[in-house]
DNA sequence: AACAAAATTTAGGCAACCCGAAATCCACGC
DNA sequence: GCGTGGATTTCGGGTTGCCTAAATTTTGTT
């Protein structure tokens, strides 16, 4: 099994590989872990040379998960989301705690446990944050809805997904009640600047969603059902 | 927080002060981790160097836990044995497979997470092996019954705990039947070698006992209920 | 008291990981 | 074509934790 470290750089090459095909760069990975360049070149080395290889890497124009890389990190995103989804349905740990949690989890728990923690928990399809969890053939899953940013004035839509990885902007998000589930109704879009106006639907609250929300959050449009009544 | 080796050696060191109250020899320590003598007495000297100290170390003369160290062993008892009853009672873990799983988790766990699955499992008082749970206050609990070599020809008794260090020894404990909470009577002690020949109850089963698996069974006396019908 | 065996510590190495600083590379603008 | 700034890698260092082999100390004899 390959290291703690190892485990943590697949995934972030994964999620990165979604965000914008190709190779990643040293200085993407290093940010997005948060660690030194020189420690991610050192690190896109040993995977490189572990056997069977991890990242097919090349020095200067960055690295690309192997399929043996890419199925280890899908294993780490269904161990991260299938605990997620246990930290917060049954132990009822807050949204926005769930992550860091898991984040130690996945690297310590064995396949029985998650095989037999997925068996016990029905089989979930997605974890609290709305990300899709991997079944256990390993598939990629593709993210459900669409960014946020695409919505035209007057849609009715659903959150589906909300970014994970920042604690503070998912108690914004929550305090906004922008969570998985949420439906709302754009009001306005401002034609100049990336700002939205949105109402939630039931609660008829109104929020401004700014570019750095936006960034955020999935949505699924919905049927524009009883616009005019 | 100690690192996830400390975190071992103090639950060791705790085990086996308990087991014969003084200093711990490396010897001793190196054996029961499994390491080597060299290496335990370097994780003396920094665990005796951190700040609080963990261990009072006297080089060649032992160590023993500080106040500090204690509080450290039994909280990772508590995450330990918590665990184990959640694999156990939960996810259908069998009992020779529990101690392993909970060897790794109870590292990755925050006590956030112990909180709440103490909560959620009803505060259970003791694990599958039959060993208690430290309370949330973190009293060192008092060993429940006594040894297995203790019980006298004709007496019944219960087990109340089974050794959980030996996943083999484990599996022919589980395939005689010899787990928390078997009924059995002591039908003959043989009075030159330690061997017992015990009859299950209410199963009738007859089991030899030998020295191995004395050692790893702790009993509680029960009323001679019936002993002439 | 003196030795030898046993226990323990020290010394020297190695593997993972990480960092800051220095060197190197390469791509873009002129 | 030629610099040069920014990205990347290399280098030197630091930490944790383990091992084997070589000291060293203690202990249990004769
Ligand atoms: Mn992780
Ligand atoms: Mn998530
Ligand atoms: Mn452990
Ligand atoms: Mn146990």
């Amino acid at each position: 099994m390959p290291t703690l470290s190892m485990q943590d750089y697949a995934k972030a090459l994964y999620v990165l590989e979604q965000r914008q095909p190709g190779r990643i760069s040293t200085s993407a990975l290093a940010s997005y872990l948060d660690l030194s360049p020189a420690a991610v070149t050192e690190m896109l080395h040993r995977m490189a040379k572990v056997q069977p290889p991890l990242v097919d890497y090349r020095p200067r124009r960055g690295a690309r998960l192997t399929t043996e890389g890419q199925r280890l990190a899908l294993r780490m995103l269904r161990r991260h989301r299938l605990l997620e989804r246990f930290l917060h349905d049954v132990l009822g740990f807050p949204l926005e705690q769930v992550h860091t949690e898991a984040e130690r989890l996945e690297h310590a728990v064995s396949d029985a446990f998650i095989q037999r923690l997925a068996a016990w928990m029905g089989e979930p399809k997605s974890d609290p944050h709305g990300h899709p969890i991997p079944g256990p053939d390993l598939q990629p899953p593709d993210a459900p809805g669409r960014p946020f940013r695409s919505l035209a004035p007057d849609a009715r839509a659903q959150v589906v997904q909300v970014c994970d990885r920042d604690p503070e902007q998912l108690r914004r998000l929550a305090a906004l009640g922008l969570r998985p589930g949420q439906r709302f109704r754009v009001l306005e879009r401002d034609p100049y600047e990336p700002v939205f106006r949105i109402r939630l639907e039931p609660q008829g609250t109104e929020v401004l969603v700014g570019p750095r929300l936006a960034a955020a959050l999935r949505v699924e449009p919905l049927a524009t059902e009883a616009s005019s009544s």
